[in-house]
DNA sequence: ACGCCGTGATGCCAATTCAGCATCATCGTG
DNA sequence: CACGATGATGCTGAATTGGCATCACGGCGT
């Protein structure tokens, strides 16, 4: 299943796997190799770029400066590798991989799953890993490799980031659509601070979104609860609890079956949040990884409010 | 000194020989290595492939659709060789490499001589090969790893193409200051016309901008002139053949010595056309490149009307 | 304080890989 | 038709690599 299509050097796959491991003999075990051959292929790497890779520490192997400038093109290396392969593999027709997705919490309801329907539907073979991160462990993920793609809200430019993707979605208020406020056609603070109110606690980007409206009071009077989970506060809406503040494209579903009630937030303008999906910068994607950034893209853009592709 | 670091198998540097050569008795000359070894490594690596990478015809070596997927992969390998190279010699403290620039014509009297010094005074290690190239061959060069950098005007965009660095710049017409016409503050086409004049032939960019000014008319009746080098036509402009179509950045010089006046021509608006700074998509700079891309940074951004950055 | 265990490095030997030489079949060219 | 050049291949010696046993070292528990 691995062939790695061993184009490479056994040595940087040593090298990946004692940088994962912190150890020489576990790295061996896991590669089923002797751990004297992995420890003269560092030896020999370290060699060959005139510095040490690792410190050779009592607790176990770490990186140098130079260890962590090579270990960057070991992952690049290693990720062109996949993408080759699976360009390969396209080209004999068995259209198949295996994607990460790093993705935040808000997708689970309504965006992920259709995805993943469209993507089994058309890619039968392809399959994938989702991780479900906060907004500030997306970019991360992306950057050490361990996912390929990222969907989140709001991330803001950074250069080691590719944004394939974006939309934007209109802040709102959720309820129950017997609550006094579900019928007006916009709301603002003042009004929605009268009622109990669900707020995000500051893991969740959309506080970045909330918090201006309340600027100045510390705690607002009427938040009943902080919940660092969409889900939760959506639950908590469902059952009467308060009003919570979203935008449409985690409850699209209740907004369906009105279950629950959408009132756009205003503050002077619409306040708008930005589902973007993003891949590290710097590498071609895989054909796997790039099918999906081409289901989210659609996905995304149909739901959102003004579209916008940049490929 | 092209210790290549060797951490790669010598399989993709023999292909890459291959490839280029388009014979393999021809890169294991150039390799210093038998024939032979070129040969099986090639067999090998089709081997783990499991698809021929080269169609053996009787006029040399092509490449098949597989082995352009494959020195695709090899080109970024070598390319991150390289980055990884100069940032672990970047750690050592010798600041050195080498850059392959690719730029337009346009460029040689003002901005590359000045970009130039200034990386001699910064790093006086750093080596540099400058192609001048027509606007289409620009982009080319940099997907073929032909070129680290390239500097143009208004390239399209492009998935394979990364921008570094842009500003614009003004057309306007260019003539002796003791031309008519050179005491205007603006100057609009059908002014121009009615004196003689130097026009740019479609190889060059500025035809794009100067090719709507005349629409309808397939040759303009001043037209004393079509010439394909923005030099030329600014030598002819300085002789008073006529007036020449540019921005400033070719005639700083000139317009400081006041031997040539520069005119904007409007259509509408100020006509702009955009001088960016470009690299492949998908590869991080070594550092010596990335060094480079900040000085002509700087001084694209200096000369131009209206600056942006991204990076 | 003293074994005990696990670590990374190293000497030695076998297995594997690789390069060079000579040679063959093939094809284009004069 | 002969000549020269090409890519592939059998063979041999050299170089690389992996496995085993062992060493020196340091943390940890008794």
């Amino acid at each position: 299943m691995k062939q790695t299509l061993r184009v490479h050097n056994a040595a940087i796959h040593y090298f990946d796997m004692v940088r994962r491991c912190g150890s020489i003999r576990e790295a061996a075990r896991r590669l089923n190799v002797a751990s004297s051959a992995v420890s003269r292929q560092i030896i020999k790497l370290e060699d060959e770029i005139q510095a040490p890779l690792f410190e050779r520490l009592p607790s176990g192997l770490k990186l140098t400066t130079a260890g962590e400038i090579f270990a960057r093109h070991v992952m690049v290396v290693m990720q062109d590798t996949e993408r080759t392969r699976s360009e390969l593999g396209a080209l004999r027709g068995l259209r198949s991989g295996h994607v990460r997705l790093a993705i935040v919490e808000g997708l689970i309801s309504d965006l992920m799953p259709t995805v993943i329907e469209r993507m089994r539907e058309r890619y039968p073979n392809i399959s994938t890993d989702i991780a479900i991160l906060g907004s500030q462990q997306i970019p991360e993920a992306l950057a050490k490799g361990q996912a390929d793609l990222g969907v989140a809200f709001s991330l803001k430019r950074h250069a080691d980031l590719r944004q394939l993707a974006i939309a934007h979605f209109e802040l709102g208020a959720i309820m129950r659509p017997d609550h006094p406020l579900a019928r007006h056609a916009e709301l603002n603070l003042i009004t929605c601070s009268q009622y109990p109110m669900i707020l995000p606690t500051p893991e969740l980007s959309l506080y970045q979104l909330v918090a201006p409206l309340f600027s100045g009071q510390e705690r607002p009077t009427n938040g009943v609860a902080r919940v660092s989970s969409v889900e939760l506060a959506k639950q908590m809406a469902k059952r009467g609890v308060g009003i919570a503040f979203q935008t449409r494209i985690g409850i699209l579903e209740e907004l369906e079956k009105e279950t629950l009630a959408f009132v756009p937030v205003r503050l002077g303008g619409p306040i708008y949040s930005d589902l973007g999906v993003y891949a590290r910068n710097g590498r071609f994607l895989p054909v796997a990884a790039d099918a999906y950034a081409r289901a989210l893209n659609e996905e995304i853009v149909a739901r959102g409010q003004g579209d916008r592709r940049q490929w």
